[in-house]
DNA sequence: GCTCAAGTGGAGGGAGCCTTCCGCTTGTCG
DNA sequence: CGACAAGCGGAAGGCTCCCTCCACTTGAGC
C-alpha cells in the first residue's frame, strides 16, 4: 500500500509529476488567456495528453477550482494582513488597490472569482472569513472618519466587478487603467457631503 | 425593375416583412442574453429559416453592425442634448448616467459598443462626432468648476468598461447598481484634491 | 526481475456553433 | 394570367469544444 497524504491516495511519482505540469500550464494559460481555452490546448502545454488531464481532473470545471483555490487564497491574505496595518484608510486603501492588481493580471481569476463556475470555489469557509475580515476593516475606516459611513462591504463586489470590465491590449495597459479606476474609487469613498443610492444588490454571479 | 431607395435595391414586401423581424428579434435578444445566441435560435425567435436570416445578414457581424447601429445614434443623441444644458456640470452626469444606463440595459449593446466585433460598428464618422461632442461637455464642465481638471474625455471607456462589468440576475437589478457606481464616480470626478495617476492607455477592445 | 494496478496517449462520440446548398414557393410585372 | 427572379426552409458541412474509451506502457513492491 502506497502512502496517504490527508486522506487522499498518494499518486505515482510520475503520475504527480505530470499532475504538477497540467496544474502550472493552466495556471499560465488562465492567467493570460482567461478560461476560454480549450483542455486539448492545457494537455498540450503540459506535454500530456487529454487523458491525463481528465484522469486528475474529471471536469474543466474541477481544473479551475483546483487551480484557483489558492489565488483565493492569496486573496484572503491580502485582506487579512491589512487588518495589522495600524492606519484603517491606509488598510482598506491597499486592499482595494491590491485586489484590484491581482485581478487585472490575472484574466483567468477575474471569471472565476466573480464565478463564471457556480460552484467553481468551494472554499467558501475561506471567503467568508475573508469577507468578514474585510467587514472589520470597513468599521474601521469608518471609525476612522476618512471612509464614508454609506459605503457598505457589498460595495467590494461593485468594484471588483467594475474592475473586471476592464481589459486593454496587454497586461500593463490594464493594470495601470485598473491603477486609474481604482484611485477614481478611493477618492470616492473618502467622506463626501453627498450620498449614492443605497444599497441595491443582490448581486449574484458575473462573467465577462 | 423595382424601385431603389438610397442605391439599394427593395426588397420584396414579404421579404422586406421578414428582415423586419428579424431585426427586432435579434435586438430583444441582444438586449436579453448578450451576443451569445446562435443564428438558428434568432431565426427560430423571428420565426423564419435561417437560410433567410443569411440571405439579409451574410455574417453574425453584419447582424450585430445593423441592430446596433441606430442605438450608437441614440447614444450619440444623448450626447448631442446635453449640449443644450446650460448647466455644464449637470449635462456631464446626465451624459454619463444615462450611458450607463443605456448599457446597462442591453447586454448585447455593452459588447458591441465595446467593440468585441472590431468592425462591428463602421459608423465611426457618426462616433467620432459623439467624441468630439463629449469633449466640448467635458471641457466646459471643467471650466466651470465642478469638473477635476485631470479628467480627460477618455475616462468616459474607463467608465463605461466598469459599468459593462456589472451584471446582477435582473435588468432591475442591474441598473441599480450602475447607478451606484456612477454617483460614485460623479463623487470622484468632482473638484477633489488629490489626483489619480495621468491617463496611462492605449485601451483597445474589451468583451467580458 | 516479475507482476500488475496505475498511468498514459490519441482516436472519436456527441453537442453546439456559423455558414452553405438546394429544391420548392411566392410575390411582382407585363 | 403566366413566367420567373427573388425568396424561402431545413438539412447538412465543417469546425471546435468537452469528455470517454481502450489498447499499450511503466513505476512500485516483493
Amino acid at each position: 500500500m502506497r502512502g496517504v497524504t490527508g486522506g487522499t491516495t498518494q499518486l505515482r511519482v510520475d503520475a504527480q509529476h505530470n499532475r504538477d505540469r497540467i496544474v502550472a500550464s493552466a495556471r499560465e494559460t488562465f492567467a493570460a488567456v482567461g478560461l476560454d481555452v480549450s483542455m486539448t490546448e492545457i494537455a498540450r502545454r503540459a506535454g500530456v495528453g487529454v487523458a491525463t488531464l481528465y484522469r486528475r481532473f474529471p471536469t474543466k470545471e474541477s481544473l479551475v477550482t483546483e487551480v484557483f483555490a489558492d489565488q483565493l487564497t492569496n486573496c484572503a491574505a491580502v485582506v487579512h494582513d491589512a487588518l495589522d496595518d495600524p492606519d484603517p484608510w491606509r488598510a482598506f486603501c491597499r486592499v482595494v488597490g491590491e485586489l484590484c492588481e491581482m485581478q487585472s493580471r490575472d484574466r483567468g481569476f477575474s471569471a472565476a472569482f466573480l464565478s463564471r463556475f457556480p460552484n467553481a470555489l468551494p472554499v467558501d469557509e475561506e471567503r467568508a472569513r475573508a469577507e468578514e475580515a474585510f467587514a472589520r476593516l470597513v468599521l474601521r475606516a469608518k471609525e476612522s472618519g476618512r471612509l464614508r459611513p454609506d459605503f457598505t462591504p457589498e460595495d467590494l463586489n461593485l468594484v471588483l466587478m467594475a474592475n473586471n470590465g476592464l481589459v486593454a491590449d496587454s497586461v500593463e495597459a490594464t493594470v495601470a487603467a485598473s491603477r486609474r479606476l481604482v484611485a477614481y474609487f478611493l477618492q470616492a469613498f473618502q467622506a463626501g457631503d453627498p450620498l449614492p443610492p443605497p444599497v441595491p444588490l443582490g448581486l449574484a454571479d458575473a462573467l465577462g
